[in-house]
RNA sequence: GGGGGGUUUCCCGAGCGGUCAAAGGGGUCAGACUGUAAAUCUGAUGGCGUAGCCUUCGCAGGUUCGAAUCCUGCACCCCCCA
């Protein structure tokens, strides 16, 4: 048994808990089941999700048993929680793909085979989905005081908006997530909730519910909530969420954001997403407040949490895109690792025969890649050395590029700039 | 209904018979600098294998050796008077 109280605490993953006499020595004395729950809005987690499952991570390292509940039911609902407005439906079967593509991801961060403290993956559409109207209003509806309700911040800062209304649905949802709470604590002795700081009302609602049914004392904490440095949400980019999912994020992007990071998050992020121990990180931090311009903060940060998303292969990957994608030569790469790398980049397929006789002419190649709107910006472009070829400038706008021009067998990598690449295949 | 002003290249905006592919600014694209940031500086910015040619200045005609610039008609926008 370790500390995980003490843990959180350094780490600073703790922003309240119900009980802050008790709880660190409830929790050493012996192996407690915690839960934290994950509303499948998407088929994948997001960095948003990270707080929540690397605190539960965490207990499981120390000794104590996780459960991950994914929301096949409550995702039906939507919770206000931190929402100013009612939320649109998803479809059962949306909500299904969502739960599979989640559960996988799960596995990565927790551990589903180490005997006692083996996590758990339930779905409480399983308990949720069978319970009658009726039935639900009568056992737990009647525990439900109104006034209560309306005094949860998720509730009140809706009902104070003058431009988004709350709907019944939604203003019931803290009764399924309480009851979840009950559920779990009848089923599997689970004893503490943990989530956001947005989630403290519904944590709270469902120890009074358990309370109230069981006669039971459950504990709840919450996290502070992810946001950086100068105020935005943390894991935003332009083109949305930072997904853990390969597919819709890959390795290289997410490895990126990290590496990307206001000076002023990466201590906290190192606290918050890695196993690096407290010194670790402390002469980590030391080091890159030192020399920033090192980025050595981000760099350790960027790996550990790469490698833990994705795998070492994962970030083999990233690493090397990275290498690539800022400036390096490229060779002894063949067609299948070209198109990992730069797999989110535009590509055009063009008949091998254009490399024989004459060439491709370089600027026909980069209008034809969609690097140059016209021959004349392409030779522009080449004329003021913004051209590449397989990162190797082209110096000369008579340029011809033939055969022997390919990074790997069928794949030419173009550029033009500091970073916008393209790559032309050429077909047999 | 009457009078006046406008419509320019991605955007704003100069040009008011040839030296206009059209000033200037913004944007964009390159280059330098830099910590994969911001700022700054430099260059480029209709098309075409380009000492040249072709297409652009609301639309259609016309005058002229020559029109973004002058004339006529049409369309749209703005202002003033009624």
């Amino acid at each position: 048994m370790q500390n995980v109280f003490a843990e959180l605490t350094w780490r600073r993953l703790i922003n309240q808990t119900t009980d802050d006499q008790h709880l660190p020595k409830w929790l050493n004395e012996k192996p407690r089941t915690v839960y934290a729950g994950f509303d499948p809005t998407a088929d994948s987690l997001h960095v948003g999700h990270l707080m929540a499952l690397m605190i539960l991570r965490r207990f499981q390292q120390a000794g104590h048993r996780p459960i991950a509940v994914v929301g096949g039911a409550t995702g039906m609902i939507g919770d206000p929680s931190g929402k100013s407005e009612e939320r649109k439906l998803l479809s059962v079967e949306t909500l299904n793909a969502n739960v599979a593509g989640m559960e996988k991801q799960l596995r990565r961060f927790l551990d589903f085979d180490c005997g006692d403290r083996s996590a758990l993956l339930v779905n409480n559409y399983d308990w949720m989905g069978r319970f009658g109207y009726l039935e639900f209003l009568r056992d737990i509806g009647k525990h439900f005081p109104v006034n209560v309700m309306l005094t949860k911040d998720s509730v009140k800062n809706r009902l104070d908006r003058d431009d988004a209304g709350l709907s019944y649905t939604e203003f019931s949802y803290m009764l399924l997530q309480a009851y979840d709470f009950v559920h779990l604590n009848a089923e599997f002795d689970c004893e503490i909730q943990v989530g956001g700081s947005d989630q403290w009302g519904n944590i709270t609602a469902g120890i009074d519910l358990a309370r109230r049914l069981r006669g039971v004392q459950l504990y709840g904490m919450t996290c502070p909530l992810l946001t950086k440095s100068d105020g935005s949400k943390m894991g935003k980019t332009e083109s949305g969420a930072l997904w853990l999912d390969p597919n819709k994020t890959s390795p290289y992007h997410f490895y990126q954001y990290w590496i990307n990071l206001e000076d002023a998050d990466v201590d906290k992020c190192l606290r918050f997403f890695t196993d690096l121990a407290e010194d670790r990180i402390r002469t980590v931090v030391a080091e890159h407040r030192a020399a920033p311009e090192k980025r050595s903060g981000q760099r350790t940060l960027a790996a550990e949490l790469t490698r833990l998303v994705h795998g070492a292969d994962g970030l083999r990957a990233a690493e090397k895109a990275t290498e690539i994608f800022f400036g390096a030569e490229i060779s002894d790469l063949d067609d299948g690792q070209l198109s990992a790398i730069f797999a989110d980049v535009p590509s055009k397929e063009l008949p091998r025969q254009r490399l024989e006789d004459e060439g491709l002419w370089i600027a026909d190649a980069l209008v034809e890649a969609g690097l140059a709107k016209s021959k004349g910006e392409a030779r522009r472009t080449i004329e003021q050395g913004g051209a590449y070829v397989n990162n190797r400038r082209i110096e000369s706008v008579e340029t011809r590029l033939t055969a022997g021009d390919l990074a790997s067998r069928s794949v030419m990598v173009l550029r033009s700039g500091k970073k916008r690449y393209a790559l032309l295949r050429f077909a047999d």
